[in-house]
DNA sequence: TTGCGTTATGTACATTCGCATATATTGATT
DNA sequence: AATCAATATATGCGAATGTACATAACGCAA
């Protein structure tokens, strides 16, 4: 299924976003990674941006699902919690379930577009 | 359901949103309303957004989803067009379905929030 | 002890987004 | 003919967003 029919689920947490695709995107990156800038760096985003958005994840929820450490071997570095890990889990699981859901009536909607010219 | 807990989804035309949770809202007010402008009130936008949109509308589409007339009785209007009533229809649709789809999981996800402080 | 890479954080700048405002056009109604 | 409300479109301004740059703290390794 292309990226452009996926529906896209936030999870809201008083006016703050504490996950979406961007940001689930980006802890599996940190996972993968073990490092935010890192991630940043594959992401193609600024070191900053990736921080602020996985302090805003951490605030979010009930626990952190990032932790971090500066210094050491490398400089330091971040590991996705078990907490990151479960959320991260469900929410892949619900985005999946969401594009089965309404996959047939998205390709459906492919015929009411124009043609496109690019 | 909670606005918060709903799957966004976008129907994407290239670049563009074809439509949107935004603009399916507008559409619909301009159905109702029978005009851009009072569309655009009544969703507290201005004008030139309201117009831009029901504009990127009408260019995603094989035809347009509004038609507007100028002058006459009132200043003038727009109405939806029956492709864009079959539109608002099978994007409602879509997402009742994918709202259905998650109910559950996002219920639970509630539990790994931290505790609201508003 | 010096160097290195990462975390953590502040500040300045560019870009984008949306609004306010202004203007022209249109066509039925008065 | 004058009026009116809405469409259609351009322009400038302010807010929000994200990047770039700068700096400090940190702790292992050479």
């Amino acid at each position: 299924m292309p990226e452009a029919l996926k529906p896209r689920l936030r999870i809201l947490f008083g006016t703050d976003i504490a996950l979406g695709p961007g940001k689930a995107d980006l802890l599996d990156s940190v996972a993968r990674t073990g490092s935010i800038s890192a991630a940043a760096r594959e992401m193609g985003m600024s070191y900053r941006r990736a921080w602020l958005l996985v302090d805003t994840m951490n605030r979010c929820f009930r626990a952190p699902l990032v932790e971090a450490s500066k210094g050491g071997a490398g400089g330091g570095g971040a590991r996705v919690t078990e907490l990151g890990l479960e959320v991260l889990a469900r929410y892949r699981a619900m985005e999946l379930k969401a594009a089965v859901s309404v996959a047939t009536e998205m390709r459906e909607f492919t015929r009411l577009l124009a043609a496109k010219q690019e």
